[in-house]
DNA sequence: CCATCGATTGACATCGTTGAACTAGCCATG
DNA sequence: CATGGCTAGTTCAACGATGTCAATCGATGG
């Protein structure tokens, strides 16, 4: 790679000329500015960033913090960020941190300093950690839990949702509805598992139906793939239990449940009405086609976008701020039927 | 952030010898290490990464560019990627291309200068552009196809792994065996969807089975999801053609198949028989379970930092390799049957 | 004709770190 | 005792850009 210096000589210019054309500063001539323009074609002269950023302390990298990328949830919003990011000229570096909150403090550790700003999606960070986590790097969660530390919020309406989701169950006369993918293990209340159960506790009171706690199946967060939902919906066919539908935390668990209950000879929904969460591109593709809640990922992407750059080009941001998405809840198969046109297959 | 400079005002040693102490250099007294990694500690010390890597010219920065995150395949294989790295020290910058050439190579051209390694999944990659990328950055492709550049490559088995799949088909008795996912759309030759339906010809050919263009159903590669999947199989159904398998050339384009068959009423496999490709974590848990090649993604992953890695060290190595990764074709119900037990839902 | 002004341009220090070259002290050797 | 070789440490320049401030120049006005 070539250097300012180079074009400045083949130029005949000073270094601090071509750094103004490079720049777009107004003080120089058009005469000079196309001399030092040609010299900078011919050697095909582009900046190094390194130095620029050691000179002027501005990164334009941020770093997005996932617990994982093979959820689909995980790798649309992942998708969402970067194409936001670019929008505000901005590099996205993502970190997998596992859901631990040691490796999500230790990302922000590792690279916080390096980086412009960071967006995480926190699973088991403590409020002492993410204030850590702040005073390495303006940060943005993508959490609806509050912490007690300098950082702006962007989250789905995660009890909200549950809600709506146990409300149209209830509606189309289902009364003994389960859960799939409660997490009490340990970790900081307020989590989407947290949240999402609390919905669906508000959505029973509301609906006048019990709440008997053999409905409630438990999936680790960080296990909320098929597998563990398959698995989930076993236990829960195992303990007799009866029900009449099942509302899982994410559209994962929610499609690996599908598969237990056909291999259980169980019909969806006419003997058992199935729902999740996350409203991912499988869960138009099922079969059936599964009942989900749509969390606004653009939005949630759009919106941590927002708050990330203001809080990077104004450091000492008055308030923290929280911003909820709007959900969406998308009917299908999965709780309404129509599947006598599919054939007995 | 505190500097090198003040550590060493601190701890009362030049900057330099911090400097060792940081770099675990060896000439430095037992005493004055602690004295220095005792300033450290107290100040909180990191070392700026930013004038380390102007200084040293080397960067832990690898770039993977792909055309996409939300295809299950990429996202396994970005974590794949980034676990490998991290043995290696490195960190991962994703970059998406959405599969257009002028993208991949805008990728290597921005940001190749400021990454000490770029491993590109090539889509519509031309020789010249190829030959271009390898300027910019010590490159690797995950790719089948011979580039004339100097790049090394980590390919999957794409066309030995659908006429094995053919072959599979062929000995359980199929024998009017469909393509889903062929792409002639003016591409460079030797992508994998190319390759798949080269390997697809491959194995009737040795079956001894016909090759009937109306079974060969194209789908662009970069719409190569459950969509265009169910879209295909609709298209191929409605042409009239009779015929008793599918290879689809990726798992997300038959289980879009799956979805359009049931919906025509026709029974997975005693009607047709579907397989696919890249053994995604679905394929265990769709309806039925789909038979599908295990592209070795984990080797792939780990094969292709090797590579890298030895191009960052020895920009200059000898020759541009080509490593093949082992597949394995994983039978399951959708093409053996065995669906009696879930009763017909 | 000289002082002043606005518009360009350049010299130099600087960001935080590392590599090269050098020095001070100490011990062993002949 | 002079020499040389080692160790532990220092000083200085450099990586490639940008910010600060001063210099230059032609033109203008008194």
């Amino acid at each position: 790679m070539s250097t300012m210096h180079e074009v400045a000589r083949r130029a005949g210019v000073s270094l601090k000329t071509v750094s103004r054309v490079v720049n777009g500063e107004a003080a120089v001539s058009e005469a000079t500015r196309q001399k030092v323009t040609a010299a900078i074609a011919e050697l095909d002269f582009r900046p190094n960033s390194v130095a620029r950023k050691l000179r002027t302390g501005r990164i334009d990298l941020i770093g997005l913090a996932l617990p994982q990328l093979s959820q689909p949830y995980f790798s649309a919003l992942a998708e969402a960020v970067m194409r936001e990011a670019e929008r505000h000229g901005l590099t996205v570096l993502i970190e997998l941190t596992g859901g631990d909150p040691e490796a999500e403090l230790a990302t922000a550790r590792e690279h916080g300093p390096h980086l412009g700003g960071l967006l995480m999606y926190p699973v088991g960070l403590s409020d002492e950690q993410a204030r850590s986590v702040a005073r390495f790097v303006p940060t943005v969660l993508m959490s609806e839990r509050a912490y007690d530390a300098p950082v702006d919020r962007v989250a789905m309406a995660n009890r909200e949702g549950a809600r709506a989701l146990v409300a149209h169950m209830a509606s189309l006369g289902y009364t003994r509805i389960a859960a799939l993918g409660a997490d009490h293990s340990g970790r900081p209340e307020h989590t989407a598992a947290h949240l999402r159960l609390a919905g669906y506790q508000d959505g029973l009171r509301e609906a006048g139906l019990d709440c008997p706690p053999e409905l409630v199946q438990e999936v680790s967060t960080a296990d909320w793939n098929r597998h563990a939902g398959a698995a989930g919906m076993r236990r829960l066919i195992d303990t007799g239990a009866s029900f009449d539908a099942v509302v899982a935390f994410s559209d994962v668990l929610a499609l690996g449940a599908l598969r237990t209950l056909q291999e259980a000879g169980l019909r969806v929904p006419a003997d058992v009405a199935v729902a999740g969460f996350d409203n991912i591109d499988d869960a138009r593709y099922s079969y059936p086609t599964l009942t989900s809640v749509e969390p606004g990922i653009a939005q949630i992407a759009r919106e941590a976008l927002a708050l990330l750059n203001n809080r990077m080009n104004d450091a000492a941001a008055a308030e923290n701020r929280l911003i909820v998405a709007d959900f969406e809840l998308t009917a299908r198969e999965s709780t309404l039927g129509g599947m006598a046109a599919w054939g007995g297959a």
